[in-house]
RNA sequence: GACUCGGUAGCUCAGAUGGUAGAGCAUUAGACUUUUAAUCUAAGGGCCGUGGGUUCGAUCCCCGCCCGAGUCACCA
């Protein structure tokens, strides 16, 4: 491989070093305390416990003042300044020398306060934990008067920071916050359900039938069965089964892969939760959203308040519950309860929509609802009762014909879950699925396969059921206030840099 | 997939209406024993994304390709 001029220099330092006996990649090492806890805990240095600490971190800024320097060290909890003085460091002061940023090391010394009134670490001891090669795109950094962070000529490059993630974490530290949370979030997810007693499983990827939502999915193959198998696009079908099976509340926490256009909505694999609970419909599971997007929000972020896209959401409970052809009449002003094709092909000019002429009924309604009606749902709203067309897996509603009983939750115009009453009929679910096939035949790419043996589980029989399915990266970009699906991802897909 | 914008030093960027490039930080050497974007002095560093074309000459103009960002389409 081609190397630049600053790897060279760092191999042969790392060599002069070796020769000098030190390890530049040493086993383990000791720490007694974090950058942090030293910053926010230390009070004066009398003290016994800050007479003698133990850190560890990574080099980010040196100033070398000959026989004193200074440096900054980052641990995963923040910045520490370090003191080297020549005469406390007799044997290793001028090897610091060769010490680069990006350097990880280990010091033990005594916390003091600068003249300037930085907590920092006097240092009596300091060993190479890792030399670094490649040098940092580091930034320069200063807190201005008004004690607001300033960085100069930041590491910025898109490209770079998704494809190099562990440098973008170490040089744009803030952005781990996102990460942290997500992490919290899934963690008070978890913690939720299973506190209800509902049971985490884990259910096949790998599936040689693919279903339970509207999707284009992954191929690859089985070498030993020589059979091809399908990346799942949903957990929905095997989690029924394990209903059907007389688990009373499963739920599970995984990837979905869907193979379509990616932008900062989508990413071909993302997180899904989905869960499906026994003897329950889907008023209840709508209890039981807000309750748990309410409970996660307080409990990670001690708000139920927050800011996305400039806009004020509120997680409080109540959400706004409203019928699907209501929220047509309060924005378009129109009923389009049991309108004919023909009216609605009409609006497909009278509302300029980009769509054309001989879409389907469910097609023209559903481009109405997304240009028309979802950007007005800016705060928490459920839009429950969904035409039947478009939600093969959802029982009929009780009471409204042409309906079924489903909800999906939309936060700042975007979806962020889906649910239903889930149909548990085998001879529906049969019909519907065969009209799905139908649909295939004729060329939607995106209907559903039948699947004989998740019919032959009904016809053993499912209790009745409420499923829920959160879009677990759009559930975290709201909360952590990121509007890019790849800033809430440690690993966006990014196509290789060789074709 | 379509359109728009972008790719120049390790990083952030500037640049020339075509004559093989410049700044700040980073790096190297020197000075400096409480600095903090440390400072001061000096120096090195570039197939200007990639392949063609036009031209005496291209990083700059034209065409193709690669990668990214944004918008749209599809979707969660």
């Amino acid at each position: 491989m081609e190397r630049t001029e600053q790897q060279i220099r760092r191999l042969e330092e790392l060599e002069l070093l070796e020769k000098d006996g030190i390890n530049a990649f040493p086993y383990s090492y000791e720490k007694t305390h974090n950058a942090l806890d030293i910053i926010t805990k230390f009070k004066d240095e009398q003290s016994e416990e800050y007479s003698n600490v133990s850190v560890a971190g990574r080099i980010m800024a040196i100033r070398r003042m000959g026989k004193a320097s200074f440096c900054h060290i980052l641990d995963q909890t923040g910045k520490i300044q370090l003191y080297l003085k020549k005469d406390d460091l007799p044997e290793f002061y001028d090897k610091f020398k060769l010490l680069d940023i990006g350097d990880i090391i280990g010091v033990k010394g005594f916390v003091f306060r600068t003249k300037t009134g930085e907590i920092s670490i006097h240092s009596k001891e300091i060993i190479l934990l890792c030399k670094s090669v490649t040098p940092l795109p580091i930034a320069k950094e200063e807190i201005d008067e008004q004690g607001n962070k300033v960085i100069y000529d930041a590491f910025t490059d898109k490209e770079t920071r998704y494809r190099q993630r562990y440098t973008d974490l170490i040089v744009n530290y803030d952005i781990r916050k996102a990460f942290i949370n997500r992490s919290k979030i899934i963690s008070e997810m978890r913690h939720y359900f299973d506190s209800k007693g509902w049971l985490e499983v884990e259910t096949p990827i790998l599936q040689p039938i693919y279903g339970g939502a509207t999707a284009r999915p992954f191929i690859t193959h089985h070498n030993a069965l020589d059979i091809p198998l399908y990346l799942r696009i949903a957990d929905e079908l095997y989690l029924k089964r394990l209903i059907v099976g007389g688990f009373e509340g499963v739920y599970e926490i995984s990837k979905n892969f869907r193979n379509e256009g990616m932008d900062k909505m989508h990413n071909p694999e993302y997180t899904a939760m989905e869960i499906y609970v026994a003897y329950k419909d889907y008023n209840w599971m709508m209890d039981m959203t807000e309750d748990l997007l309410c409970s996660i929000a307080s409990n990670v972020f001690g708000t139920t308040t927050f800011f996305y896209d400039n806009k004020e959401i509120s997680f409080e409970k109540p959400f706004r519950r409203a019928k699907m052809f209501d929220l047509f009449k309060e924005y378009t002003g129109m009923d389009l309860k049991g309108i004919n094709y023909d009216e609605l092909k009409d609006l497909i000019h009278k509302f300029h929509l980009e769509i054309p002429e001989n879409s389907s009924y469910t097609k023209i309604l559903d481009e109405i609802f997304s240009e028309k009606v979802q950007p007005h749902l800016i705060q928490p709203t459920f839009v429950i009762d969904y035409p039947i067309e478009i939600s093969p897996l959802a029982k009929k509603h009780r009471t409204e014909a042409g309906l079924v009983e489903r909800f999906e939750l939309f936060v700042n115009g975007g979806e962020l879950a889906n649910a239903f009453s889930e149909l548990n009929d085998p001879r529906d679910q049969r019909n519907r699925l065969e009209q799905q096939a139908l649909d295939r035949a004729n060329g939607d790419e995106e209907a559903m396969v039948l699947d004989e043996d998740f019919l032959n589980a009904l016809e053993i029989g499912m209790p009745p059921t409420a499923g829920l399915g959160i879009g677990i990266d759009r559930l975290v970009m709201i909360l952590t206030g990121e509007t890019s699906i790849r800033d809430v991802l440690f690993f966006p897909t990014m196509k290789p840099e060789k074709a």
